[in-house]
DNA sequence: AGCACGCCGACT
DNA sequence: GTCGGCGTGCTC
């Protein structure tokens, strides 16, 4: 018998299938991890086929050295899941690989997936009439046939059973481990559906795709459990990504309330054992309900009977470093294996779903009642054009000014959302217009008030701060948009006796910092909280009747096709924390643009009337998801080599685009928005292709992009950014 | 990724 | 004459 090996290499040379004899007697299957002979060296690899003929030359033809677990590390839909990924997603099969097994599973010998059986050997029980111990053993072993090592070293101690396996009177079976029966505890708390969670139940059914649009607070939560506790009652398991963010303690601790120890959590900031027990409960059938970011989607769950994404329109469902997947495709693929559910859930769906659904591509299931009946927080747009004529020139308007004072004087709470962290986004010369930039990457610095310096938010380099502009000698220097620290300057000046905190990736940079920060803001009242986009996600406190949105703009006026989407998005969400319970809730919306489309369908909650402006806009500009963009981003210190090997990838792309003339509406090669980052300067091709496009375009435009021999390549379809 | 093979410069 | 530089190419 042979085996197809893949090495355990990431390399573009080794992202192939190597054949190797199965010598007489190995027991191996599909998915085994192996040990295998290349060229000098010894390697691992993983069984991907086992076949009786190899094509390859006989004579060359080595044997594998042996199995390395008593187990294979990858299940059958697994290695389907591989094939799938390379060829959708272009990667390197061990790049996947690498997605699938852990790597605290992958380098180590994995032990605690089998057990130890004590079985009787040939034994002369005349020859132990003195070691009782070991007899009571050797009876034991003759009624009960087998028992786990384990227990007896409990019920006899170590030394007694060791020499009895010395002697081989017992001998040591190792059994994998065979799924865990399902034991269902019946502790769910009868819960009364809403009339509306009822009817999507209904709906939720089959091996179909669900967009589930639901206003923030309808209970979608709701809907997520009753689904996994029915693939449960069917013997089956259930994965549900939700963002890494908002895999906070709440949420965890609300999931663990209803299905106990079956819940196994993967998230980023799992220690190297926490993930290995995690996967390992996950693998043998212990854990049957997997919640989790963006890489719990490869779990090694079996009969899978329904999959969640939960706030489907969030980027990060996207891998933003290498290898690049989509976990939405990946879900798909997973659903369609295990014929179950996929539910796609989100109060602002992506403009992507949502064409989908009416495309009746997928199916759209609505709930757009709140289940406390209350009504959603007034959104006001403030019109800072306006302020600015009639001399308010600072951050805050006068109607957020006022609103924040009547929240502090009633002993309530209020959320400050701004878009950027620091005290503001750079530095610039009055005289000459420089502005401070960072050495290594090609984006401007921002000044952080707290530690004095300039930053960079793309590689983390600080800067001493500019007091003369280095360009002209000039002292005047301003600073221009505002951040997190500087609105907390800010607000403290204008409410000096109330406590002002700032959530942002800088002061929740430190463990549990994160959690710290929310329970002080819970306690403490009056109390404002300013923040970016970590303000947003699913926490719930009572007491917080108003939310400012300082500066909306921001988000807007981006060189970003989904810029308006975003925004949109950002407004609903951030809205939805005024206001969660008895309290009702307002928002201030401060814009430059109080006109745009966005900021008025977003006051009204409206979300099918901005996906109807919006899902226009892009079709008439044939952007996605009616039409696919390809990026081709090229990276390297080099600026002339870059350069060369885009060119040289563009000059091929053009023969490409000759022989399908029809199907490419846009290409051309740039700059990339930011055209170094860490020191690595960028240049990119952007092509646009026509969305019933074959698989096989695109796949040649691919192949353009592979003889760059310096540059790194990044392939991407649709990406989320494109800077 | 590594490791061998291979084809040119400066050294005992 | 040889030791060793790292470019190229292969690994079932």
């Amino acid at each position: 018998m042979f085996a197809s090996v893949i090495i355990d290499q990431d390399t573009k040379a080794l992202n192939k299938v190597f054949d190797y004899l199965v010598p007489q007697g190995v027991d191996i299957s599909v998915g085994a991890r192996v040990s295998v002979p290349f060229g000098q060296r010894t390697l691992q690899g993983f069984v991907i086929a086992l076949k009786e003929s190899c094509d390859y030359d006989a004579s060359k033809i080595k044997k594998l050295y042996g199995v390395m677990d008593d187990f294979a590390l990858i299940k059958p839909e697994h290695i389907q899941l591989m094939k799938y990924m390379c060829d959708e997603f272009h990667l390197r099969q061990t790049s996947v690989l690498r997605l699938l097994v852990p790597s605290e599973i992958r380098e180590g010998k994995v032990r605690e997936l089998f057990e130890k059986y004590a079985v009787l050997g040939k034994y002369d029980l005349q020859s132990l009439n003195r070691a009782k111990k070991q007899q009571e053993i050797i009876k034991k072993l003759q009624i009960e046939g087998k028992i786990l090592i384990s227990d007896l070293k409990k019920e006899f101690g170590e030394s007694a059973l060791k020499a009895l396996i010395d002697k081989q009177f017992v001998l040591i079976e190792r059994k994998k481990i065979n799924r865990k029966p399902l034991v269902l505890q019946h502790q769910d708390k009868p819960v009364t559906l809403s009339d509306q969670q009822n009817r999507a139940l209904q709906i939720i059914r089959g091996n179909k795709t669900f967009l589930l649009h639901g206003v923030t607070g309808s209970g979608k939560t709701e809907v997520y459990m009753h689904l996994i506790s029915q693939a449960l009652n069917e013997g089956k398991s259930a994965i549900m990504l939700v963002p890494e963010i908002s895999l906070t303690p709440q949420v965890v601790a609300l999931f663990r309330a209803r299905f106990g120890e079956k819940i196994a959590l993967l998230h980023s900031s799992l220690s190297a054992g926490e993930r290995f027990d995690e996967w390992r409960r996950i693998f043998c059938g212990e854990a049957q309900v997997v919640v989790g970011a963006r890489s719990a989607i490869f779990a090694p769950c079996e009969n899978v009977g329904v999959i969640i994404i939960d706030e489907e329109h969030e980027q990060s469902y996207i891998s933003e470093a290498n290898p690049r997947y989509d976990s939405k495709e990946v879900a798909a693929f997973r659903a369609k294996y295990n014929s179950c559910p996929l539910v796609l859930g989100s109060a602002t769906p992506s403009i992507d779903d949502y064409q989908r659904a009416q495309d009746g591509e997928i199916t759209l299931v609505e709930m757009p009642v709140r289940a406390n009946g209350k009504p959603l927080p007034k959104i006001q747009i403030v019109d800072m054009m306006n302020e600015l004529r009639s001399g308010n020139s600072g951050t805050f308007s006068t109607q957020l000014i006022s609103d924040l004072a009547k929240v502090i004087n009633d002993k309530k709470q209020a959320m400050v959302f701004i878009n950027r962290r620091g005290y503001s986004s750079f530095m610039m010369c009055r005289e000459c217009g420089y502005v401070a930039k960072c050495n290594d990457c090609d984006v401007s610095l921002v000044y952080h008030r707290e530690d004095n310096r300039l930053k960079c938010h793309y590689c983390g380099k600080q800067y001493k701060v500019l007091d003369v502009c280095p360009n002209c000698g000039s002292r005047s220097i301003k600073q221009g948009a505002v951040g997190t620290e500087r609105i907390v300057h800010e607000l403290a000046q204008i409410f000096p006796d109330v406590k002002i905190l700032r959530m942002d990736n800088d002061t929740t940079s430190k463990k549990n910092a994160h959690q710290k920060l929310l329970q002080e803001f819970a306690s403490t009242k009056p109390c404002v909280l300013v923040g970016t986009q970590m303000i947003a996600k699913g926490h719930d406190f009572e007491d917080v009747t108003l939310v400012g949105i300082v500066d909306a703009d921001q988000s807007l006026y981006r060189a970003d096709y989904r810029a308006t989407e975003r925004c949109f998005q950002l407004i609903t969400q951030v809205s939805g924390r005024a206001g969660r319970s008895q309290n009702e809730g307002k928002v201030d919306l401060q814009t430059y643009s109080p006109r745009h489309y966005v900021y008025k369908f977003a006051a009204n909650y409206d979300y099918k009337a901005f996906f109807k402006k919006e899902a226009n806009i892009r079709k008439t500009a044939a952007f996605p998801p009616f039409s696919k963009i390809i990026r081709i981003l090229f990276c390297h210190n080099d600026e002339n080599v870059v350069k060369d090997e885009l060119k040289s990838c563009y000059n091929k792309l053009l023969k490409v685009r000759e022989v399908h003339f029809d199907d490419v509406i846009y290409m051309d090669a740039m700059k990339s928005p930011i055209k170094k980052i860490k020191n690595l300067y960028r240049y990119q091709v952007i092509v646009r292709i026509k969305l019933d496009s074959s698989k096989q375009i695109e796949d040649e435009i691919f192949d353009c992009t592979q003889n760059a021999l310096k540059s790194s390549v990044f392939f991407e379809v649709n990406p989320e950014n494109m800077a």
